[in-house]
DNA sequence: TTGTAAGCGTTATCAT
DNA sequence: ATGATAACGCTTACAA
């Protein structure tokens, strides 16, 4: 900026207004400032210093629970990323994306940067704690921590649903659950009353409680014995489930699905083992992401939002309003595999 | 940091030194200034304030030529975005996600913060006279860009090997084009001639070379009028083209699509035309994104390795040799619709 | 309307 | 091994 502002015959300061403050200098030489730095290849103040000077620096942390990676591989996550996006374009602001896995020097100076974060899945270890004792504001989605805003859904409810949905039809007899993230384990495999005891803060627990309460509504019962756990939102995880859930014995004549990603799995296991949708086995999902409506035949789900999830989440954040509870409505899709 | 250096009662330059040079004080006081810095709320240095006065942020941009939003929804683009953060991931470095859409001063600012950039796709407009005007090492996806080092493929000979071999089958007498952004229109329409003289930069200019080259070989013609231009890549507008090309007159025998999210489409259509792929219709993709191995039946196409694309443009730019020009190689994924 | 100068939080150099 | 200090590029209160 010196250097323009030198070439230009102008101060510093000029220059600076000239990018901040328009009512501070003459059009004309406003016009000219900018016009001429451009030309010299200045296209603006410095972000380091400018953020530095202004404490603040107009960019956006997200951060996410997976590794930044695996999410960019993940439907749901994706979606709620196009929603914060979205957001934050039309409000020119930056977007850096952090990972909770790290916890390395890097990633704490990184951290110093946004002006506001929002976080995205239960992160484990600490995290959290960095970014909340920085005091600037942040909007949590899928969870709640301490007094910071969040967008959440009701799963429980949204489980209750599709599951009631499902339960009420003529065969109900045999129902499986084929779930994500329910237990602390790497392999897939089935639960154990234990476990199902053990308390946990997954989302997925609350799908279960809302699954159950359909069951007992509908007077089935759904054995602990065929519930399956998937560590990951993989379509290779669950089609691996899928299977063993489709060809254990007696076959299930409903299989509710934590996620589309296992639902799909299980649709693509079905037709691969001849196994009818929605004819034998009913299936649903949950989440509703694009590629639901794709499929063959096309899956019932629960749609939660998560495009209008970004978006809210980001708007909250922006707006200054990074206190509010907010907890989004779910909504039954009924397509072809359970209808 | 001044805080934090007058509780523990030494300097700032110590404290600093605590942070980036371990050899620089005792390890115990080290240790000392470590701990008590984070439970005085304190992780590490303000990276606004760090990176005025080292030159470097540990930051590096991700430029995308469509809009960001768009972009995650787009499965090619996160693929390459997975590679790309696996490896920022690894190397420490924090990665800010930029859209080439807006030149708004806020974007030219944050444009001086990354150590380097990375550019996917070809830009419109004069976002990359800036970028390049930094200084700043980059390294291109998906197109050539001055002297920058670059990632791409043989788009050319990658369609020529899907094309040529879906035409050695003995019907390939009608062959008919999905292509993706042929021309400058945001309409789904077919090519008329003029339109093939009009010189373009597209990435899909080169693939309909090459499929115009493997029909030549196999002495069969694609009739310009079979040639459907699609504005973007989504599942929608996608099926709107294959919709058109499968009740149109001859019905293609072979449907050559420039990417898998157009073939995808043409299999559901062809699905509910109760047209049989590959038994009426082959279809051949382009890029083999994840869903295109779980389609039924599961598409042939051309991998272009997007993963590794990312990976490999990341590194590039880290390990500072940002000046070579890499061709990766497709492959030919030969799979159920067209065997 | 424009210029001067202090200070944002760090780090590197140099001195102790 | 540790401390004092200038400089990084910018913004803004205040002076002219």
């Amino acid at each position: 900026m010196k250097q323009v502002a030198a070439q230009l015959g102008v101060s510093t300061a000029t220059v600076s207004n000239a990018y901040n403050r328009p009512d501070q200098l003459s059009e004309k030489l406003r016009e000219r400032i900018l016009r001429e730095s451009a030309e010299l290849g200045y296209y603006g103040p410095n972000l380091a210093a400018r953020s530095l000077r202004r404490g603040e620096s107009g960019v956006i942390g997200v951060m996410l629970a997976d590794s930044i990676s695996y999410s960019f591989s993940d439907p749901v996550a994706n979606q709620l990323m196009q929603g914060i996006a979205e957001v934050l374009v039309e409000n020119k602001k930056q977007l850096l994306l952090l990972s909770s896995g790290m916890t390395s020097a890097e990633q704490s100076s990184a951290e110093s940067l946004p002006d506001g974060f929002i976080l995205y899945g239960a992160l484990q270890g600490n995290g959290f704690e960095h970014i909340k004792r920085t005091g600037k504001p942040v909007v949590v989605v899928d969870f709640e921590f301490a007094d910071s805003g969040s967008v959440n859904i009701d799963n429980e409810q949204g489980a209750y649903n599709i599951a009631e949905h499902a339960l009420q039809k003529e065969d109900n007899s045999q129902v499986a659950v084929l779930g994500l993230r329910l237990i602390d384990s790497s392999r897939i495999c089935r639960l154990s009353q234990e476990d199902l005891s053990m308390p946990s803060q997954e989302i997925s627990r609350l799908r279960l409680a809302g699954y159950m309460r359909a069951a007992e509504a509908n007077k089935v019962s759904i054995p602990v014995d065929k519930i399956w756990h998937i560590p990951i939102n993989s379509p290779e995880k669950a089609e691996v489930a899928a299977r063993e859930a489709l060809t254990s014995s007696p076959l299930p004549t409903v299989l509710l699905c934590m996620s589309d990603v296992i639902a799909l799995a299980a649709l693509r296991v079905a037709n691969e083992l001849n196994i009818a949708v929605p004819g034998q086995v009913q299936v649903t999902g949950f989440d509703d992401i694009p590629e639901a409506s794709r499929s063959t035949p096309p899956l019932s789900t629960v749609c939660q939002q998560n495009l209008e999830k970004g978006r809210l989440a980001a708007t909250m954040l922006l707006e200054g309003n990074s206190k509010e509870k907010v907890i989004l409505e779910t909504r039954l899709v009924v397509r072809q595999t359970c209808k």
